[in-house]
DNA sequence: TAAGTCACG
DNA sequence: ACGTACGTGACTTAT
């Protein structure tokens, strides 16, 4: 391997002849990015690395920038870099006014491994990144998502590169150091080697990805226009009121303190309410009650499923589900949320993972804003603090039974199928099917068992997770999902030809062709299989409704800026897209919104959306 | 850093 | 006889 590294080669020869800041100008000038070694001004795609003072994309400053044009040449140019005895580097606003018009152009194509990062840095430095053309991350991503796409794993797996990695730069743990610290010499080696292996990866992921439809469909119609939409809405954030939440931590606190005391009255003695061993001591030790499962470990468990069955015979475990519940919303909403705040911005910025998630789903970190509480009213009161400025409205529009119609549309079951064109509810359909009753006749229990049936089968379940779950003999449990097969036949087929289609090709995939594939479908590992088999079942499904409202992002951030609205997209939650809509465009959001997302595709069965508006999120469901 | 638990779709 | 519902992220405790 050959790295050229330009810009520090000339500016080691330089240092004896002139000072850094001044060739650096002039390498910066017009004439000499023109050539073909930096020629970035010509450059059909160039790859383009950011360094940078913090992995928060938010906070995130330049330490310094890598280009590469060119097979194994590669520059860097070092702005930030502040140790004892650093060189003189460019002022980094002169290199970045410099370099502004051809960031900010969409017709100099760009490279790089996860370029919504790159994009937040320069936003942070008031740079537009435009031209993102590829994403080598999302062309792993699209490949193979259920392998790691850690620039060092895919230079191994993909050119049969060993490069220098991060913590070979900057030291882990205690001991780690900002990329600022680190030599120019160094960080030269170790950036441009990054720019310089994006391309090369490029080079071999994209023909891969390109050579099939669905594989390109799902890269350059769904997930490069997507990495802009996220940046957009991470970069917008959410407002969430921290009055709110910090009097709800007050009131919490205090029931808590006091489910505490209780617990440690009827214990008889005092013990960590934290701490599932001590509460496992307690419960299945000193007062000796009937120990029901075991965690992988093999621990006596103490989850809820457990204190939910002891409840029924003593009272600490409903004092103990109590606590844990109002402690779960104390720590990771009430008190953590505030702390997250930005205090530029007054807003909450999560970061959107496009590539964690084998099926296609997008996740939600710091914080994930994918997992805020709605099941329960306690819970709920945490929504009320995602609230609207004044003179905006928070708008919700959901997904009716999304997987259960893709379930529907994959199967081509006549039945369930005929449920969806006629616009009944699925569950209760299911239930008269399953229970042999009139759909008028069906009883709120019978619609309860017969929704569990239809979830636990999107989820490849068996007889015995239906029984655990139904609370109900194993025979019973077997009794419904014969008569449900009997009577959805298509989705019967469906489960069996998708279980040998995975083992014949390795993956499934989803309508749009994301392939999603099982390394373990043909293990000699019973259970391990087992799992793979019902991943199998799962992910088409999944996958399928995370390509639907991927390209509903897609179609309504298009449509808002095409019509210059003000409605900004700041949240999804899988199945859900909310707004921050100026009270304005209120209708006319309300209006299209789930007219676009209906119809981001046809399928055998109709789509449908909810959709709300309130002051809150909350309000808005 | 792992384990256990629990919040969401 | 065995294990037993898909996919996530984050908090606390314990090592």
């Amino acid at each position: 391997m050959r790295v050229v590294l330009e810009v520090l080669a000339d500016l080691r020869m330089a240092r004896r002849l002139q000072p850094w800041a001044q060739l650096l100008e002039h390498a910066l000038q017009p004439e000499l990015l023109r050539r073909p070694r930096v020629a970035i001004e010509a450059a059909p795609l160039t790859s383009l690395d950011t360094e940078t003072t913090s992995l928060d994309p938010m906070q995130a400053r330049l330490v310094g920038i890598s280009l590469s044009v060119t097979e194994h040449e590669a520059c860097y140019i070092p702005l930030a870099h502040r140790y004892p005895g650093a060189p003189e580097q460019l002022g980094l606003e002169r290199v970045l006014e410099k370099l502004r018009p051809w960031l900010q152009s969409p017709r100099h194509p760009k490279v790089g491994q996860n370029l919504k990062y790159d994009a937040h840095v320069l936003a942070n430095h008031g740079i537009a990144l435009e031209g993102i053309e590829h994403d080598t991350l999302l062309q792993s991503y699209v490949l193979e998502s259920h392998r790691g796409h850690d620039m060092e794993a895919l230079a191994e797996r993909h050119l049969g590169r060993r490069t220098l990695t991060y913590e070979q730069v900057c030291g882990k743990g205690a001991r780690q150091i900002g990329f600022d610290e680190v030599s120019i010499e160094r960080a030269t080696e170790y950036s441009a080697e990054d720019a310089e292996v994006t391309l090369a990866l490029h080079q071999v992921l994209w023909p891969r990805v390109r050579e099939h439809d669905g594989l390109r469909f799902v890269y350059q119609s769904i997930e490069i226009p997507l990495s802009r939409v996220l940046f957009a809405m991470e970069r917008t954030g959410v407002r969430v009121d921290p009055v709110l939440l910090t009097a709800q931590s007050r009131e919490l606190g205090e029931r808590i303190a006091a489910l505490e005391a209780q617990a440690h009255q009827l214990a008889g003695q005092p013990f960590n309410l934290g701490s599932p061993k001590q509460i496992g001591e307690i419960l299945f030790g000193k007062l000796g009650l009937p120990v029901q499962k075991k965690t992988a470990s093999g621990a006596p468990s103490t989850d809820e499923d457990v204190l939910e069955r002891l409840a029924a015979d003593f009272p600490l475990p409903r004092t103990l589900l109590e606590h844990r519940a109002l402690s779960k919303l104390k720590s990771t909403y009430c008190d953590k949320l505030p702390a997250m705040i930005r205090q530029d911005t007054g807003r909450v910025h999560t970061t959107y993972g496009q590539t964690i998630a084998v099926t296609g789903r997008l996740a939600s970190s710091d914080p994930n804003l994918q997992n805020i509480p709605i099941r329960t009213a306690e819970g709920r009161r945490i929504r009320e603090a995602f609230v609207a400025p004044a003179g905006s409205h928070i708008v919700s529009a959901d997904y009716s039974q999304i997987e259960l119609r893709i379930m529907a549309h994959l199967s081509d079951d006549a039945g369930l199928l005929e449920a969806f064109a006629k616009g009944q509810d699925v569950h209760r359909a299911t239930a008269a099917e399953v229970f042999g009753v009139r759909v008028d006749e069906v009883s709120a229990d019978q619609r309860r068992t017969a929704k569990v049936i239809n979830f636990g089968l999107m989820y490849g379940m068996s007889a015995f997770g239906l029984a655990t779950n139904l609370g109900i003999g194993r025979d019973e449990a077997r009794g419904y999902i014969e008569r449900y097969f009997a009577r959805y036949p298509g989705v019967a087929r469906y489960m069996d030809t998708t279980r040998a289609l995975a083992k014949r090709q390795g993956y499934v995939e989803t309508v749009f062709g994301r392939r999603l594939w099982l390394p373990e479908i043909n293990s000699p590992n019973g259970p391990r299989r087992q799992g793979a088999e019902r991943a199998a079942i799962n992910a088409p499904m999944q996958g399928t409704a995370a390509d639907l409202i991927k390209l509903a992002m897609v179609a309504t951030a298009e449509w808002l800026r095409r019509e210059s609205l003000g409605t900004r997209l700041i949240m999804q939650v899988h199945d859900e897209l909310v707004f921050e809509v100026p009270d304005s465009e209120l209708e006319r959001v309300r209006a299209r919104v789930p007219d676009l997302m209906c119809h981001v595709a046809s399928l055998k069965v109709p789509l449908a959306v909810d959709i709300g508006a309130g002051r809150n999120w909350d309000q808005a469901h």
